[in-house]
DNA sequence: GACCGCCATTGGTCTGACCATACGTCAGTA
DNA sequence: TACTGACGTATGGTCAGACCAATGGCGGTC
């Protein structure tokens, strides 16, 4: 077994049997390696490599807020590992199409019956951004945004993660795809209109409806997007 | 900016750039170092990192095979890191359970409508096998396959991969809940009863009543299971 | 008692060395 | 000619040691 593996299973271990919990600190390094038997430079690799998952973090310096100790930021991580295998051209169009169906179906029927007066005012302040959107620099984004508010407004961190990093992962290829596009501010204005639908239902409250328009929106939109075949 | 940052970044930038794909080969660790001016030990810490998120593989030797070679491997480093956050207990149980649902419900809509005589016999036979199981540790890795196995059958990669990824995270939580208990085999029993349901469903070619009925088992099982608030 | 500076601790980085592995080459042999 | 084996080389894997940078604690000074 390489080294680096050594410490790597050492640290999930403790990990997942709670040994090690949020706020838990690590050895330092050099005696981790002496605990292990092996170099020092390998267990950095092994942290570095559950640093990269958002579940360590490390800290220079002398007293208790020093040293290695486990975090759970996994929003970043997430966000960062799907990005890089959408990127990777991996996953067909249609595929995406399905999982972003799923998803935001979710979301959006979260976000139904959980949105706060505060979320639905900030989702009203990015529909009305994206009525005054004259270019796609401008539109984009904010097209990201409303979808990315409305998998926290539902308040459930974990789709809410998987939905941001899906969507967030096509943001480059949406706006690629929408420059290809021969009457663009068309299309713009029939997205405009289902944002604002989705938006009357999450304020009405009607979990069912906000599923399906979300559904027939991203639908829609992939539909006459021209993405060529594979993703990126 | 720390060195390995700087690495990280290159490599990243490389593959979002589209400069790398699938297949590619990384210059060679020592060459990497002096082109970006940092040492070689900080290359390695970045390539670790890249390569616990499923992005990058290494192999010794010499000749075409060897180096370090972008990959995709999302999958596993998905897993990995949702059980490891799972662990630390981020995701509440509720949070979960929408997840799966949502998830889920595509896979088993997506499994009716292409469904393969092929597959719908190996479905056949994990549904056989969990009517058979005896013990706890017989039966969750069966019930996790079924699902797994419906993921894959939708012929999603994307849905496929998250529903793998959340359900494996979920494989040790399961099966201590299962043990605590008082009547087990009487749970196992509903589940299987809703087993043979979904597979019918599926079989039948029915989307929406595979999605329902998926949903209210998902739901049904978490209703009973002993979790313990958070999620370990 | 408050302030200031030294020093120990810890991660961050580099260098250089050596090992293990796998391929390519080339001489030797059948 | 065709195979076979030994050797060299490129590559990742690993380690030891050194030094830097940041940080906080300790102790001395005013």
């Amino acid at each position: 077994m390489k080294a680096y593996e050594l410490a790597l299973d050492h640290i999930e271990e403790g990990i997942l049997s709670g040994r090690y919990e949020v706020g838990s600190i690590l050895p330092p390094e050099r005696e981790l390696a002496t605990q292990l038997g092996i170099g020092r430079s390998s267990v950095r690799e092994a942290i570095r490599a559950l640093e990269s998952q958002g579940v360590l973090d490390s800290a220079v310096g002398a007293g208790p807020a020093s040293g290695t100790r486990v975090t759970s930021d996994q929003s970043r991580a997430l966000t960062r590992l799907l990005k890089l295998h959408v990127s990777l051209g991996k996953y067909p169009v249609d595929d995406v199409v399905e999982a972003r169906v799923s998803l935001e179906r979710g979301s959006a029927a979260l976000a139904s019956t959980h949105a706060t007066a505060d979320a639905l005012a900030r989702l009203a302040e990015v529909v009305g951004a994206m009525e005054a959107a004259e270019s796609i620099a401008e539109f984009s984004p904010l097209d990201t945004g409303f979808h990315v508010l409305i998998a926290e407004v539902s308040e459930n961190t974990l789709i809410s993660d998987l939905t941001r990093a899906v969507r967030e992962a096509l943001l480059q290829p949406i706006a690629r795809a929408s420059a290809r596009m021969a009457d663009w501010p068309a299309f713009r204005d029939g997205l405009n209109e289902q944002h604002r639908r989705i938006f009357a239902a999450i304020q009405a409250g009607h979990p069912d409806a906000a599923a399906d328009l979300m559904e027939h929106h991203i639908r829609h939109a992939y539909s006459i997007l021209p993405m060529n075949g594979a993703m990126p």
